[in-house]
RNA sequence: GCCGUCUUAGCUCAAUUGGCAGAGCAAUUGAUUUGUAAUCAAUAGGUUGUUGGUUCGAUUCCGAUAGACGGCACCA
C-alpha cells in the first residue's frame, strides 16, 4: 500500500492507522496530530488506512483542529456532568463556530452558574486521566441497548437511517453515541472554560421541552484560552448598549420595552445618517414619500397582514373602526403608487421612505437598539416592467455596495430560492433568482444560497452584518415581490394601451435605522466618523481669563460654518478637559 | 413567550451569619487661572425596581410582579 503525505511516498505492506502513519513520518507529528484527512474527509488517528491514498494530517493549526477540539469537550464535559449528576440526560452537544456546547435534562435539578465550575474541576480530573477516546460502530439495536437510560438519544437512534453506520465514542466509563471526530485522548483537552447557562428547546421546537445548555470554549494552548477570554471582555466594551448610555445616544424605559428614545447625541447621529440617505436616494431616482403610521383594518386585510401577521400588529379604534399601527410601509406605498394611472413609460418608479413601524416583538426578543418594537425601516418599493428586472437588480447592488462601503462594514449576502408553496409567474421567478445568483457572484463579498428559503411571494436576498459579539443581525434585504401587485390589482399602461401587471420590489439597506445605528457605534466603538460625530470640534480655552473671548468667536465661527461645535469653559486644568473631550470620543 | 442570571444614589459598584445602607465618578458650592489626557475641599444625593409575606428587626430569607442581560424560540 502506497501513503501520500506532503508530496512524499510511504510504503507499507499492511493497513496501519494514522498513529502508525504519523510515527513512521516523524515522532513529534504523532504527538501532535488529532486526526487526518482523505480527500476532505477527517478521520481519527486511530482509524485505519485501507488503500492507497493521500493523507493530510490535522495539527493544532489546521483549520478543522478547532471545532474536533472543541466536539471534544463538550463529550469531556458530559463525562463529567455525568459524573457528578448521574440522572441527568443528554440531548445534543455539537462543536460551534465559537466553542461548543451541550444540551443537558437536570431533571428536577436547576443547574446553578456555581455548578460550571464544579463541571469544570471534574473535568479537569478525566482530562488527566488521560482517557482514549475509542470509536466504536454499532447496530441499531445495540445502540438503542447502550443509551437505554436516556430517552433523547434513544429519540435520535430511532430516528437516524437503518443503512448508516451508527458510531459510538467511548472514553473512560462515558459512551456517546456521536459521528466524530475526535482528538486521540482526553489529555488532549486542557485549555478550556464554560463561559454561560441557557434554556434551549430540545430540537429547536417550543412545544419540546426546554434543556440547559452549557456554552463553552476550548483551545490547544492556555494563551489562545486566555487571548480569547480578553476579546470577550473587550466585545463588551464595545456592546451599544453601554456606548449608547456612555455616549448619550439613546435610552430605554420601563414604560415602554422595545420602545428606544432618542437622547440628543443620538438623535443628532440619526438625524445625520437619515438626511445622507434622503440625499443619496434623490441624487439616484428615488422620489421620497410618507405614509401613515395607522391605517384601518381593510388596507391589512387585502394586504394580506392581517391573516398573517395580527399577533405582531397593535391595534386601535377610530371611529369605531379597527385600525392598525403599520408593521410595514408596502401597503402606504402601494396607496401612492395607485394614487395614479402610471404608463410603461414612467418605469421604474421608486418611492423611498423613512417609515416607522411598530411590530409587537415577543418580551425575550428584545435586545437594545438591535430588536426593538419601534423602529425606522429605511424602505423602498419600486415598480418596474419585465424587461427591466436585470437593470434595476444591478442597480440595487450597486446601491448596496456604495452604502456599505460608506461604513467600511463587513458582511456577507444570503440568496434564499423558491418554496414549495410559491406563487406568480415561475419563469420570472427563475429568471430573478438567477440574476440574483449572478449579481451576487459578481459582487466582492461571501453569499450562500438558502434553498427552498424564499419567501412564498418571491426570492430575497438579505445582507447579514455582525455585531461586536459575532452576532448575526440582517440589516439589508431586496425582496421581489409577485403576490401584492395581484392582491391590490396595480398594472400600468403598455405601449398597447394595455393594463399590465408591474413587479414590486422591497428594499432596505440599512434595515431598521435604529438596528444599523447599533451596529456602527460598535463597528466604530462609538468613534464616529467626523460627518456622524454629536459634537465635531470641542474648543478649549487654556486660560479662561485671557482667552475666552476668542475662543467663543472661534466657536461662532465654526458654527457659521456648519460644524458642530462646543465651548468646554469649565473652570477645571487643560488635562482634564482634553481627557473629557477623549472619553466623549470628540473627533 | 420559555430557561437561567441580575436589579442598591444620575453612572460604576460595596455592604460579614438578617442588626444604624457606603465609596469613586458625576452634580452643587467654595478655593485655584491653569500650556496637552483626572487640582483641592465641602455639601447634597436612597421607602435598596414594585409588591406581599416570614421576623423584635429584611438590601439580605420566601412568594408574586415589572424590567434588563445571556441564550432558545420567534423575525409571514
Amino acid at each position: 500500500m502506497e501513503i501520500k503525505v506532503k508530496g512524499k511516498k510511504y510504503a507499507f505492506n499492511e493497513q496501519i492507522n494514522g498513529f502508525v502513519l504519523a510515527k513512521t513520518i516523524d515522532a513529534a507529528l504523532a504527538k501532535e496530530a488529532i486526526g487526518f484527512k482523505i480527500k476532505d474527509k477527517i478521520y481519527d488517528m486511530g482509524e485505519m488506512i485501507l488503500k492507497d491514498c493521500e493523507v493530510e494530517f490535522i495539527v493544532p493549526t489546521s483549520k478543522e483542529a478547532f471545532s474536533i477540539l472543541n466536539h471534544s469537550t463538550s463529550h469531556l464535559m458530559a463525562e463529567s456532568i455525568m459524573s457528578l449528576f448521574p440522572n441527568a440526560k443528554l440531548g445534543f452537544g455539537p462543536s460551534i463556530e465559537e466553542g461548543y456546547y451541550y444540551d443537558v435534562d437536570f431533571g428536577d435539578y436547576k443547574l446553578k452558574e456555581e455548578d460550571l465550575a464544579k463541571i469544570e474541576k471534574e473535568m479537569m480530573k478525566f482530562s488527566k486521566n488521560g482517557e482514549k477516546f475509542i470509536r466504536k460502530i454499532v447496530s441499531k439495536q445495540e445502540a438503542l441497548e447502550i443509551f437505554a437510560a436516556d430517552p433523547y438519544k434513544i429519540e435520535l437512534i430511532n430516528g437516524l437511517d437503518t443503512n448508516e453506520p451508527i458510531s459510538t465514542y467511548t472514553q473512560g466509563n462515558f459512551v456517546d453515541l456521536c459521528f466524530g471526530t475526535h482528538v486521540p485522548s482526553t489529555s488532549y483537552i486542557k485549555h478550556f472554560k464554560l463561559l454561560n447557562l441557557a434554556g434551549a428547546y430540545w430540537r429547536g421546537d417550543v412545544k419540546n421541552k426546554q434543556l440547559t445548555r452549557i456554552y463553552g470554549v476550548s483551545f490547544f494552548t492556555l494563551e489562545d484560552l486566555e487571548n480569547h477570554l480578553k476579546m470577550l471582555e473587550e466585545r463588551k466594551l464595545r456592546d451599544h448598549k453601554k456606548l449608547g448610555k456612555e455616549l448619550g445616544l439613546f435610552m430605554l424605559s420601563d414604560y415602554g420595552p422595545g420602545f428606544p428614545f432618542f437622547l440628543p447625541n443620538g438623535t443628532i447621529l440619526k438625524n445625520e445618517l437619515t438626511s445622507w440617505w434622503l440625499k443619496y436616494h434623490i441624487a439616484h431616482d428615488y422620489m421620497v414619500i410618507q405614509t401613515p403610521i395607522m391605517l384601518s383594518k381593510e388596507l391589512w386585510i387585502t394586504s394580506g397582514h392581517w391573516s398573517h401577521y395580527k399577533e405582531n400588529m397593535y391595534t386601535s379604534k377610530v371611529d369605531k373602526k379597527e385600525f392598525a399601527i403599520k408593521p410595514m410601509n408596502c401597503p402606504g406605498s402601494i396607496l401612492v403608487y395607485k394614487n395614479d394611472l402610471h404608463s410603461y413609460k414612467d418605469l421604474p418608479l421608486r418611492y423611498a421612505e423613512l417609515g416607522l413601524v411598530h411590530r409587537n416583538e415577543a418580551s425575550g426578543a428584545l435586545n437594545g437598539l438591535f430588536r426593538v418594537r419601534s423602529f425606522t425601516q429605511d424602505d423602498a418599493h419600486t415598480f418596474i416592467r419585465k424587461d427591466q428586472l436585470v437593470s434595476e437588480i444591478r442597480h440595487l447592488i450597486k446601491l448596496y455596495d456604495d452604502i456599505y462601503s460608506t461604513f467600511g462594514l463587513n458582511y456577507h449576502i444570503e440568496l434564499s430560492t423558491r418554496p414549495e408553496n410559491s406563487i406568480g409567474d415561475i419563469e420570472v421567478r427563475n429568471e430573478s433568482e438567477r440574476i440574483l445568483k449572478e449579481a451576487c457572484k459578481k459582487s466582492k463579498h461571501d453569499f450562500i444560497i438558502n434553498p427552498g428559503d424564499g419567501a412564498f411571494y418571491g426570492p430575497k436576498l438579505d445582507f447579514k452584518l455582525k455585531d461586536s459579539m459575532n452576532r448575526i443581525w440582517q440589516c439589508g434585504t431586496i425582496q421581489l415581490d409577485m403576490n401584492l401587485p395581484v392582491r391590490f390589482d396595480l398594472s400600468y399602461i403598455d405601449e398597447n394601451g394595455q393594463k399590465v401587471r408591474p413587479i414590486m420590489i422591497h428594499r432596505a439597506v440599512l434595515g431598521s435605522v435604529e438596528r444599523f445605528i447599533g451596529i456602527i457605534t460598535e463597528h466604530f466603538g462609538g468613534a464616529f466618523p467626523t460627518w456622524l460625530a454629536p459634537v465635531q470640534i470641542s474648543v478649549l480655552p487654556v486660560n479662561n481669563q485671557y482667552h475666552l473671548d476668542y475662543a467663543k468667536k472661534l466657536v461662532k465661527d465654526l458654527l457659521k460654518h456648519g460644524f458642530r461645535v462646543k465651548l468646554d469653559e469649565a473652570n477645571e486644568k487643560l488635562g482634564f478637559r482634553l481627557r473629557n473631550s477623549q472619553i466623549n470620543k470628540i473627533p
